[in-house]
DNA sequence: ATATATCTATATCGTTCGTTATAAATCCCA
DNA sequence: TGGGATTTATAACGAACGATATAGATATAT
């Protein structure tokens, strides 16, 4: 917005920079588990600079949703939208879906929303609104692709494009879910096929 | 176990319902969110009586778990055992799955496993054993009802019995997340009979 | 009745939490 | 070269947390 040069000592740390490290954080620990003390460690400022910059840490969490849904961070949509045979952008998408929430990483396991701000909701004032907006947004994008389909005749006009995106989101949240549990890639790649024809059914 | 009548003051409380209260209080708040003034005052016990009966918070919630499995409190998966007709069983599971995730009750939605105990999976030791186990053992219930449905000859001999079971769950779990971020029960009653026709498919 | 063992309640412990005064440091502008 | 504005770091705040030491209460056993 406001590109003039501000008056006082300018910021020391770049706003972007330290709200992708909040997401990990959260990612990784959840909101309560993520304590102030490994936010500002990871974000490379002091508590009161946090303050400043984002307000409290409820505030904080609620702009790392915000940040994380507007960079369209999450794998498995993204790789559903770009591959241009649907029953391929299926099964990538589940792919995906398996792979990012099974990989044994720095803890950010799955996709920032299903597996952290989910367990939030209804505990957090502010991320049911946020949680519900990145649902309808994910099961219309979802949809849209179906949609391309019916238009191109791939699919039949009768296709229920809604109905079958959320599907794929409950899904998305059952791997995700069985990932945190310790269900390993190989045992959820075992469901794929099947799941893939549920999906492009009729 | 031990019917002799024990030397010293006998407890005050019993047991099972102190545990019983404590699996709502968790469900309604979470583990984190549950503190020990929550705990202590539902299970109508003092914090001293507490410790000594369960051990710290982390026990008493892994024993929450433990009773939650034994008692066999999941609506969803008995309604589907229950009903003779497995179409009205599959479309039963679900109803009874969107009506848990939905009802306004005293805050224990969906299902303590599902809403609860998942969010806690990778957050406290021990929840990931039993959250894996309890996912087998559902895993196994439902698919031996569809295996029972085999065996009649209601459902033909090369249906996926465990792929099938796998999905219900998979879409309980989105159905009671999506009941967290507050979907309505009729929105989500838009999707069941597809999803009947899906999970009985073939 | 006394001794012993167990449970209960009050009160408090030390931590850790999220949050914030305070003051030094760093920049623009005049 | 100051003066004003803003950000920084140190330190510490009150509150709430989980967990316990202590002492009183209540049962059985002898």
């Amino acid at each position: 917005m406001n590109d003039t040069k501000r008056i006082g000592r300018p910021r020391g740390f770049d706003e972007n920079d330290a709200l992708m490290a909040a997401i990990n954080v959260f990612w990784a620990k959840g909101y309560d588990g993520a304590s102030m003390k490994d936010l500002t460690r990871a974000m490379g400022i002091s508590g009161p600079s946090l303050y400043a910059a984002f307000g409290d840490k409820r505030a904080l969490y609620l702009k790392t949703i915000d940040r994380y849904a507007d960079v369209d961070a999450c794998a498995p949509i993204v790789a559903f939208e770009a591959e241009p045979d649907i029953e391929k952008a299926v099964r990538g998408f589940l792919t995906s879906v398996i792979s990012s929430a099974t990989d044994p990483g720095d803890g950010t396991r799955g996709c920032f929303l299903a597996s952290c701000v989910s367990t939030s909701v209804g505990q957090v004032e502010g991320v049911d609104e946020r949680m519900e907006k990145a649902i309808d947004g994910t099961d219309l994008r979802l949809a849209q692709r179906f949609d391309l389909e019916k238009q191109r005749g791939v699919l039949p006009a009768d296709f229920p494009s809604r109905l079958r995106g959320r599907l794929m989101y409950d899904m998305r949240q059952g791997f995700v879910f069985r990932g945190r549990a310790g269900w390993s890639g190989e045992s959820l790649m075992e469901d794929i096929e099947d799941r893939v024809q549920m999906i492009l059914a009729i």
